[in-house]
DNA sequence: ATAATTGCAAATGCTTTGCTTGTGA
DNA sequence: TCACAAGCAAAGCATTTGCAATTAT
């Protein structure tokens, strides 16, 4: 049975369909609010904060749920999973670009930047190393000027 | 009292008399094990590996202890903390210099290098975005190139 | 002497999982 | 229909902590 593929899927829930996975009803909660990340840039929350607001929606959605859904969509690129340094994951939508984050350790507020001169730096730097580079992540923890 | 103070410590005993910790048997032992990863710079052991060094050398050394131990030495800014993607933290020694990280994603083996130009690009990205830069992290995850 | 440190075991916080019931395709 | 998903509660894992006993200065 082939496919249907929609390459330039505008949302999740297409994507999600797209890689074959089932669309339950919590499911389709979930996905709805992690859309949200698209927009708001500054939006990548943890699972307590997505299991919350599920249940706003649907009272009947467990955490259980809530883990094993936000797993499976990173396991098919659907979302990115970020542990910044605060001991749990957070989470948002793949993006077409990369993208590098800047946290306000004053604030806790998630800036993300896109900088070509530095992901070139890194794969050349890799490479120097005599390595692919498969993944990478940077984090700048800074402080506002003023 | 004026603490008398060595600018030069050449070992990690030093450092933690410069900074005023007392020095229990068992933090010397895990002291002692710590200052290798100055001269082996792929070495970066987890509260495990730690533990199970310190054990052998001292079999009455706990594990709470050797958590308690690698906290205190971290805020004494003695070792830094690493949290690679894998759910736990690695701990080395502190170094003059800045260093980032490449993890080859097959072996798990960790390489320091020192890259002035991404160094400066980083300062130079926070203050473009109206910031200064406190703290960042940077870990390139590679596989060998053949 | 005495304030700090230890060991132990219990508690924590985040995440995963076994099992039974429910449900999307 | 029926393989897969959900809910619940129990388990897992890294880490922290309360408390009584021990120790460095």
């Amino acid at each position: 049975m082939v496919k249907k593929i929609s390459p330039f899927a505008i949302n999740l829930e297409q994507k999600c369909i797209d890689k074959g996975l089932r669309l339950t009803d919590q499911r389709k909660v979930i996905v709805k609010l992690l859309e949200e990340t698209i927009m708001d840039t500054k939006f990548h929350p943890d699972v307590d904060e997505i299991h919350k607001r599920a249940v706003a929606i649907d009272k009947k959605i467990s955490i259980a749920t809530v883990y094993r859904t936000v797993k499976l969509l990173e396991e098919a690129d659907i979302i990115d999973r970020h542990e910044f340094k605060e001991g749990k994951s957070r989470y948002e939508a793949v993006t077409e670009t990369h993208h590098d984050h800047l946290i306000d350790i004053n604030s806790g507020e998630i800036i993300e930047f896109v900088d070509d001169e530095i992901e070139k730096l890194k794969k050349k730097i890799a490479n120097k190393l005599g390595f692919e580079l498969v993944d990478h992540r940077l984090e700048l923890y800074c402080k506002k000027l003023k």
